[in-house]
DNA sequence: GCCGTTTTCGGCCCGACTGTTTTCAGTCG
């Protein structure tokens, strides 16, 4: 039982929990303990003989370590197993639907016994729920919306889970030694939003059918397999315990750069690609590029793009968006690449809802090769995260801008690490309210390098009235930044709908940039939007919305996403120097 | 259930907002 699997079970116990309306303290430490097993790099099995090890981590203690135990030699954990008989396992499907909480659906069990969407949907239809106490036709609309925006998303997997699910299989398929080349193709490789399911390529010389039987074999033994969907001498596919399929396929040498261009896809631009091949007398399929029975193309993916007359086309922008018509004319656009970023500039320290010091994220700012970052916690609407009232916000531009006065100098406060000058920028993440008011008065916010507007509450508002939110807070000089332009945050939630082109004219006019949040469970604005921005002339900023240090990693989601809309690096703010980055910012303030 | 202890139990992230209320429970971040 790996660490995943039991940080799993812990949470569906503490879920459970919740709709049994047991201690939310208890519950709040299940899930801290279910983070501490994920975040643990030793597995739990190494450890089960050391138990002040797992002692050691934070958040566990006898209770969890008692329970640790269990599953490593039950593979079960009994307490989850008889809230499960008590309820039902779809029940774990309802919590993910915006709308309804632990509270509403013991509610719903309680009167009806119905535990599964498909239930609930139907008594909503049936207006049935409007008879429970505190439920009326309002309730009962917002949690149908609920539905139908979890079934868009239900299945499909972010771009970080997959990535790592991913990583999993390449080094576990790297023991066998006949094979030579892994490769992840599929919606992954073009960097999507979200994954279907993932897809491995493997090829090797001597990769004849009896080292496929073996290499599959060894396949079907990778921890997290549930199960086995299908084997042959071209696939093998499986499902993993958190519903993700993976499919491993078997290339020839010959043709993988064939297989590689074929299953990276999209569908749409290898349509458009073969009817390229069939106007010049060629024959594009998995195999290779062919001029009757003649391959003349198919080890590598630039020779079949360059057989085509068209440069070869980075994976991310396979969409059938026009770029085949830009390769051809020589004017696919310079993409952003990761090292063209010189700053991180939303990110949150322990005096919000973060895990570092200032100090400690500056350190690791200057360990990614950056100029500067901003420090921009959350303001006081978002209370839960210990957001900053205007007190507090004074007292930390001071603490922030000593951090600067120290690191600007390439001097660090700490011992070791490289020393490099840093500028740390004062900034907030301020709320949007529901009216459009930003969370902080105006003379703090006007002390801030860097203001951020995020939206936190109140996504389902009819388009309108969530257009003349968004437009009146632009309307605020000191917004700088408008942040977590929520077209989607996280899987679960339903789009939020606004007028697009009204707000980005009214940033356009206002000089106010729009991020692009690289948090991998964020999916902000998507490369739709985002490409919107670079056609409309509106800056894009790339931020990681860091808590903790190895948070800015994350910076390679949003380039990802970038390169996706097509941006270069001259429309994204953060890839210009200090100087140049603040008198972009802040054009409205200082002219 | 964990933690930090004044070593035995109290505190643990809390405000905005909605819908249903007539005073607040539930959800969200």
């Amino acid at each position: 039982m790996i660490n995943r699997e039991i940080s799993r079970l812990l949470r569906e116990a503490a879920d459970l929990m919740e709709i049994a309306g047991e201690d939310p303290f208890r519950i709040r430490s299940y899930r801290r303990g279910a983070d501490a097993v994920d975040q643990c790099p030793q597995s739990m099995r190494e450890l089960a003989g050391e138990p002040r090890q797992i002692l050691a981590l934070p958040g566990i203690g006898k209770g969890l370590l008692a329970l640790i135990q269990e599953m490593l030699s039950t593979g079960k954990l009994e307490q989850r197993e008889q809230l499960l008989q008590r309820y039902r396992p779809e029940m774990l499907d309802l919590l993910q639907i915006s709308g309804l909480g632990p509270k509403t659906i013991a509610l719903i069990f309680e009167h009806f016994h119905a535990a599964s969407v498909d239930e609930v949907e139907e008594l909503a239809r049936a207006g049935r729920l409007q008879g429970l106490p505190r439920m009326g036709a309002q309730s009962e609309a917002k949690i149908l919306r609920g539905i139908a925006a979890w079934r868009k998303l239900s299945g499909r997997f972010l771009l970080s889970q997959a990535e790592s699910a991913a990583h999993g299989v390449l080094d576990w398929m790297r023991e066998i030694s006949a094979i030579a080349g892994l490769t992840v193709a599929g919606s992954l490789r073009r960097g999507r939003e979200t994954i279907g399911d993932v897809d491995v390529l493997a090829a090797g010389p001597r990769l004849d059918g009896a080292a496929r039987q073996q290499a599959g074999e060894h396949f079907l033994r990778l921890p997290g397999v549930e199960q086995v969907l299908g084997q042959g001498p071209e696939k093998t596919s499986v499902r993993l315990h958190s519903g993700l399929q993976v499919d491993l396929r078997w290339l020839d040498s010959a043709s993988l750069g064939a297989g590689l261009q074929y299953f990276t896809g999209s569908q749409a631009h290898n349509v458009a690609l073969r009817g390229r091949a069939v106007k010049a007398g060629l024959k594009l399929n998995e195999y290779g590029l062919f001029r009757g029975k003649k391959r003349i193309a198919g080890e590598t993916e630039e020779a079949i793009y360059h057989a085509l007359g068209l440069a070869w086309i980075p994976p991310e922008l396979r969409e059938s968006c026009g770029e085949l018509e830009a390769a051809a004319a020589g004017g696919l656009p310079q993409l952003l690449r990761l090292e063209d970023m010189r700053g991180d500039l939303h990110m949150h320290t322990v005096a919000s809802d973060g895990r570092a010091t200032i100090e400690e994220m500056a350190d690791a700012a200057i360990a990614r090769g950056y100029q500067y970052i901003a420090i921009t916690e959350h303001s006081q609407a978002l209370a839960m995260a210990r957001g900053l009232n205007e007190v507090r916000a004074r007292e930390h531009i001071q603490l922030i801008r000593a951090a600067d006065a120290a690191f600007r100098q390439g001097r660090k406060p700490s011992a070791g690490g490289p020393e490099r000058p840093l500028r740390i920028f004062t900034g907030i993440e301020v709320d949007i309210l529901a009216d459009g008011r930003l969370d902080m008065e105006n003379g703090v916010l006007a002390e801030m390098d860097v203001v951020i507007g995020s939206l936190h509450s109140r996504f389902d508002l009819p388009p309108a009235a969530m257009t003349e939110r968004l437009l009146r807070a632009i309307e605020n000089p000191h917004l700088r930044i408008l942040g977590h332009l929520t077209a989607r945050i996280l899987l679960r939630r339903a789009a939020v709908e606004f007028d697009f082109e009204a707000v980005l004219a009214a940033c356009a006019r206002a000089g106010v940039a729009l991020e692009i949040n690289a948090s991998p469970e964020r999916l902000d604005i998507n490369d739709q939007h985002a490409r919107r921005c670079g056609q409309a002339g509106v800056p894009v900023v790339i931020s990681t919305d860091a808590h903790q240090p190895r948070h800015l990693d994350h910076m390679r989601y949003g380039v990802t996403m970038a390169r996706r809309a097509w941006l270069e690096p001259r429309q994204v703010l953060n890839t210009r120097g200090p100087e140049e980055l603040l008198a972009a910012l802040r054009p409205r303030i200082e002219t």
